[in-house]
DNA sequence: TTATAATATGAATATATTTTCATATTCTCA
DNA sequence: TGAGAATATGAAAATATATTCATATTATAA
C-alpha cells in the first residue's frame, strides 16, 4: 500500500525469523557481541561469555546456520567470525532503540 | 578493542535480546511487516495474519511491552502501530541481509 | 601409534514460549 | 439498563528451545 510495505514470500519471512529468533537469546547475543570485537576460538568464546563448551557449541552452530557467524577451522581450533556488516548494522540500529 | 566493539551493560544486552525475540517468531513478524502498511486493529491483524482473536492479542501484548509497537484505543477498537522508525530500519536492514 | 586438546554431536532433561479455551473487561448504542 | 462488539486475560495444554551429560570426531605432538 505505502512505502513501507514489505511484501515478503513466506520463505523470506522465515528466513527473517531465523535470524531475529538466532539474535534473541541472551547467550547468543553476547557472543555475537563478541565477537564484533574481532573473531574468535570457541573456548575463549565459551569463557567469555560463561557457558559450557557444549552449550557454546550447540549455540555457535545456530548463529552459523542461520549465516550470521562464519567458522574457519585451524588445526584443532575453530575460529568464529561475525559473517558480514548488515549484523553489525543490525545491531547498531538496535542499539540506537534502546534509548527511545 | 576496535570500533565495533559494543560494551553494553547487562540491562542492555536484556532489552536487546527482547527486541529480537520479539521479531523472532513467524506470527509476530508477520504483525510487524503487515503494520509497515499502516495502523490497524486487533481485528484486521488477527485476519490477516491467520491468528485466532486471543493468540492475537497476546502477541500485541509482547510487541507492545518490547516497545516495537503502541496501541490506541477508540471505543472498542484497539488500533496498533510501529512505535518509531528504528524498527523500520532494523527490518529494512535485515531484509539485505537476506540476499547475502 | 597413542595420548591429549579442542570442538562437535545426540539424546535426555529442564525450561520457556505459543496457542487454545473459557471468561472477564470495556465501550457503545438501542 | 442491558445486549452486543472488540479486545484482554489467566490457566492449561501443546510445542519449541536451551542446557547438560556422555561420548564421538579430528588434528597435533610426543
Amino acid at each position: 500500500m505505502d512505502k513501507n510495505c514489505y511484501l515478503l514470500s513466506d520463505e523470506q519471512v522465515l528466513e527473517l525469523v531465523t535470524d531475529f529468533k538466532a539474535l534473541g537469546d541472551v547467550g547468543r547475543l553476547k557472543i555475537v557481541l563478541c565477537l564484533l570485537c574481532g573473531k574468535k576460538s570457541v573456548g575463549e568464546i565459551s569463557n567469555i561469555v560463561g557457558l559450557s563448551q557444549s552449550a557454546t557449541s550447540h549455540q555457535l552452530r545456530i548463529l552459523k546456520d542461520a549465516r550470521i557467524l562464519r567458522a574457519n577451522k585451524r588445526g584443532t581450533v575453530n575460529v568464529y567470525e561475525i559473517a558480514d556488516d548488515h549484523v553489525k548494522t543490525i545491531i547498531e540500529k538496535s542499539v540506537e532503540h534502546l534509548d527511545c
